[in-house]
DNA sequence: ACCAGATACCTTGTATAACAAAGTACTATA
DNA sequence: TATAGTACTTTGTTATACAAGGTATCTGGT
């Protein structure tokens, strides 16, 4: 068990619920999504963003337009739909749950359990 | 898209991560956990629970011992090892940077992004 | 006109892990 | 010796992050 499994564990669903953040404060394309992600050390790939961008639109989340650049090709400039929104509202909901959750078990809300009485042992197996 | 997935998605590691604190804190067996788990309001079942407790033994990063109970079949009592408070000491330090960042998204750190103008737009394909 | 490099988006294969559901094993009680 | 309850295990399914490689478009130099 490697500890870089566990990390991407976590980030799994938070990178979900950052992407459509930023995609709710104004139309962004996939680069930018990069960079935001990067710059707040939420590691990211190319890989990861294109197909998850391809499923929230396929659910109806968010759609985009083609929007031609001055120094490239054109651009993919997504924004959130109404369910996108609701969506996310619900997400928030969900994280805030869990990270309370997690703090209240892990800020020692101690007091549960008692090392087993050495009498109590069997063997090991 | 359902919002389960992605609840399920939001929840994968930082179980891990809760799992190990509270074992951290004593020795438990599996019930005990999932009641500790669920009184938090973080879902787990069984069929999650046991290959992830195997998952983290085969890690070297728990260990257990058999004790009989006075109410039914043995238990496997598990606690931390070495490795294991190494790897949980490493795991907060992720867990509170992934935090960090996701409020750092989330709280509108605003002001990147401008609504696309409408002369740039090129054809919806 | 052509080519190299940069930019943007897409696809395929692999590995991991949560979950549902069904199964095994042990204990106490009637 | 059934029956119920507790504890642990296993199998099959599904979802998704990631690495690596691919396609398409545009710009600038020659």
């Amino acid at each position: 068990m490697k500890i870089e499994n566990t990390q991407v564990q976590m980030r799994k669903g938070i990178l979900e619920y950052c992407i459509l953040h930023i995609i709710s404060r104004g139309e962004v394309y996939a680069s930018d999504m990069l960079e935001e992600l990067t710059s707040a050390k939420i590691m990211v790939v190319e890989g990861t963003l294109y197909p998850l961008l391809t499923r929230l639109r396929k659910a109806g989340l968010v759609d985009y337009q083609w929007v031609e650049s001055t120094s490239g090709p054109p651009r993919k400039y997504y924004k959130l739909t109404e369910a996108g929104q609701e969506f996310l509202a619900q997400l928030k909901t969900t994280w805030e749950e869990l990270v309370a959750s997690t703090n209240h078990i892990t800020t020692n809300h101690n007091g549960t359990v008692q090392p087993v009485a050495e009498s109590q042992k069997s063997k090991e197996s």
